[in-house]
DNA sequence: GTTATGTTACCGAACGGTACGTGTCTTGCT
DNA sequence: AGCAAGACACGTACCGTTCGGTAACATAAC
């Protein structure tokens, strides 16, 4: 058979082969975010990651189980790259605000870019019950916090609603890159924002 | 059998009963609306109409031309709404605009919204070959191209990049609704528009 | 021996889709 | 008027495939 542990198409010469659980794990947070969960069947994520299936239900008690694990992992990063490009950004409040900003104007360039894996699948999952709705909402719930501290620092009158003005205009950048891809409406997205602050901040003075 | 072609459950004595077709075509509007078009089998839908399955497939020749004639209808029926708004807001350039942005935060309001079925369907639907995909790209630029033919009545220097804006914030309550419901973000859709159409006005003078 | 994995074969349910029979109108002929 | 014939709409029953998920066993590394 081709491929071993010290060297395959997946891993490259030299490294350690990973474990079957997280090339289930890797496979099915890929597939899951270009094509959609319910698009994606078990056998396509074993034969992708290359392992069997009972490898997959081993490691994951069923297939919501690894859609939830995949979901908190991506809630996870996700709130990490903002809050890295928050602290990167310096102490200025509003360089604060704005890093958040060209944060997500830069993943939206991506070419692999296909809309924010997290707000993907609550259009695909309505139902309340769901287990992984709540990390869906307890994500955005966050990020919609973050942007309310990072307005409160800035001297604007009315920062919860300048935070929820710049969340409509981030997440509508998102949803249109469906459509139009990163050369639409999504490039208007830092100058739409930084003319939200601009008002808020001029109305405070 | 109990119900005849008179008098049903469905749709109520004096009224005749509609055909198989438009009751499959009604019923997988909605079911498609609400749960998503993967989450929605052929069988569910002819149960829910309270016809057969060749009835279905007599009227459509697959699931996915049902679908497509959905996302057809879905279309035409979003831009019947916002001609009609605009129709409905007079001439001053500046009302149209905001007809608009009031037509689709009064649909964000409706306890039944689940935002846009023309959006949520280009989550599910990454395939570029896929017919109905050339229906939701059509059906998001005329939006666009509306919106930019109402911001050029506007004196702004930029009636694109305010146009542009505008689709942003929309889509993105529309994106958010799915999430915070309409008591969320979505509630500042309205203030938001209105401070960036402002923002573009005064920059003109 | 223990642990992690692959192999094979299978399950019941749901999927999209279809062959074929049946009842009900309308049509045209006598 | 009466009646056969075709068009039409619809239902019963079924097709093969794929779905998520499992049982039993073999193999390999430490």
């Amino acid at each position: 058979m081709a491929g071993n542990k010290e060297s395959c198409v997946d891993c490259g010469p030299g490294e350690s082969r990973k474990s079957a659980a997280s090339r289930v794990f890797d496979t099915a947070k890929d597939l899951f975010y270009r094509r959609g969960i319910r698009a994606v069947g078990v056998d396509e994520i074993v034969c992708e990651a290359g392992v069997t299936k009972p490898s997959l239900y081993r490691a994951f008690k069923s297939k919501d189980d690894l859609v939830t694990a995949c979901l908190t992992q991506n809630a996870a990063e996700g709130r990490e790259g903002i809050l890295a490009a928050i602290a990167a950004a310096g102490d200025d409040p509003r360089k604060r605000l704005s890093a958040v900003i060209d944060h997500h104007a830069d993943k939206i360039r991506c070419p692999d870019y296909r809309g924010c894996p997290i707000s993907n699948v609550a259009v695909e999952m309505p139902e309340p019950g769901n287990p992984g709705r709540e990390v869906l909402e307890q994500c955005k719930t966050d990020f919609r916090a973050i942007m309310v501290d990072l307005s409160r620092d800035l001297d604007v009158a009315y920062p919860e609603a300048l935070a929820d003005g710049l969340l409509l205009v981030i997440e509508g950048a998102i949803a249109t890159h469906h459509i139009f891809g990163s050369q639409g409406p999504a490039l208007s997205l830092v100058e739409t924002c930084e003319s939200l602050i601009d008002s808020h901040m001029e109305r405070a003075r």
